[in-house]
DNA sequence: TGTACATCAGTGAACGCGCGTTCACTGATGTAC
DNA sequence: TGTACATCAGTGAACGCGCGTTCACTGATGTAC
């Protein structure tokens, strides 16, 4: 790979740099400075790419949004549609992805992003949750559950944000250290989900309803 | 008020001008310097009373904690002992101290936090956890139920936790401005609070069993 | 195919900024006699 | 009660640091003729 004036991929380049640095650093340990030292160009050269340091930021947070909807799309499939063990699946895959980079997923859901409702950020997240809230239809649906599906996955949503919260700063450990996250998931999803109000004509009680208690 | 050149309360003046620079500017709002203008000293003066920032800091959110602690103690005596609104009005107390104070709170059980056992911040936040887990017990014991109080407890925590941290960051807002972090509180914490398994001697249904639904 | 030139992605030096911390100091307070 | 002196909470100037951004520039690329 020779070394050329013009480097060709910068963007990407410096996107990846910068989500790098906040996976190494910590959600403030992003400078534009040391994503160029990375990237390997002066710091005046992202501004032929971004407007400021922000822009690059948001994009990063975009595409961390678009992967999280991925491979909540991938774990879905390996479960059946409508299935408990496929919602399960979806809360699963955002702890993972939390506890993998920790500070972009704070950062992503943080008070700093913007909240303008056609910014770049707030629309990828909103992607995101529409395809949790998909889901939910579905297993509604099957399952002759009564409802807002809306309503449900925001409660699901709220439980697995705070587990995934509560992991990732470490504030279960600091209460002590035999704390399982998947028992707490396991135990409260189950009470959210098999607690639902059925339709008359449900078939029989939703499928794989084997509780943890 | 006369101008002296000793200060007399300069160590709390210290804190709490940094808990207001943090409620007013926000997680990383606080700078040492800002604190000692706001306090109306010279920014070496903090070296008398603090070995450095990070231990203003500290002290700050350890006495959130305190706060926090406080205030679900004033609210649960205003319920009845043992019933499910004590337990659904440490959970208020928990959001509204959360959206009165959104950075502190977010330094508070955030990942920059000491996570030393020994470590005032660790001390303070375990025995605020543990006042919740008292109230749970109590509960558990009035009204016949089953099972490991700490259990109940930190899922209680974890549904409102995440209940907070979607509200203060506005992400529930992103969605959709209609959502309202009242009714998901309200309709998850009764499915997680009624469905719990009971003693054979139970006496009849938990009190005040009026589900949202 | 060769050349002139417009375009544009980079350079590198400089800027002003606010920060946390250190330093030798000074002024107020409290206590021993 | 008065005085000498130790203690210590403050001052204010200075430090080095890394930051985001701007500037005039330069070198590579692509295109019109």
């Amino acid at each position: 790979m020779k070394k050329s004036y013009h480097h060709g991929e910068l963007r990407q380049a410096l996107i990846d740099a910068a989500r790098a640095l906040v996976r190494e650093k910590g959600d403030d340990g992003f400078s534009l400075s040391d994503a160029c030292r990375r990237a390997g160009v002066s710091t005046a050269a992202p501004y032929r790419h971004f407007a400021d340091k922000h822009e690059i930021l948001d994009e990063v947070l975009a595409q961390g949004f678009d992967d999280l909807t991925a491979g909540m799309a991938a774990a879905a499939t390996a479960e059946p549609a409508g299935s408990p063990q496929r919602i399960l699946a979806l809360g699963h895959t955002y702890l993972k992805f939390a506890m993998a980079e920790p500070a972009l997923f704070r950062m992503m859901f943080g008070q700093k992003a913007d909240t303008a409702p056609d910014h770049i950020v707030v629309q990828r997240g909103k992607s995101c949750f529409g395809f949790v809230v998909e889901e939910v239809v579905t297993f509604c649906r099957l399952n002759r559950v009564q409802g807002d599906a809306m309503l449900i996955a925001l409660q699901l949503w709220t439980l697995v944000h705070g587990a995934t919260g509560l992991t990732i700063d470490g504030d279960y450990a600091k209460i002590s250290d035999a704390i399982e996250v998947g028992q707490i998931l396991a135990l409260a999803s189950d009470r959210l989900l098999f607690s639902l109000p059925r339709r008359m004509d449900a078939p029989g009680p939703i499928a794989g309803e084997d509780h943890v208690e």
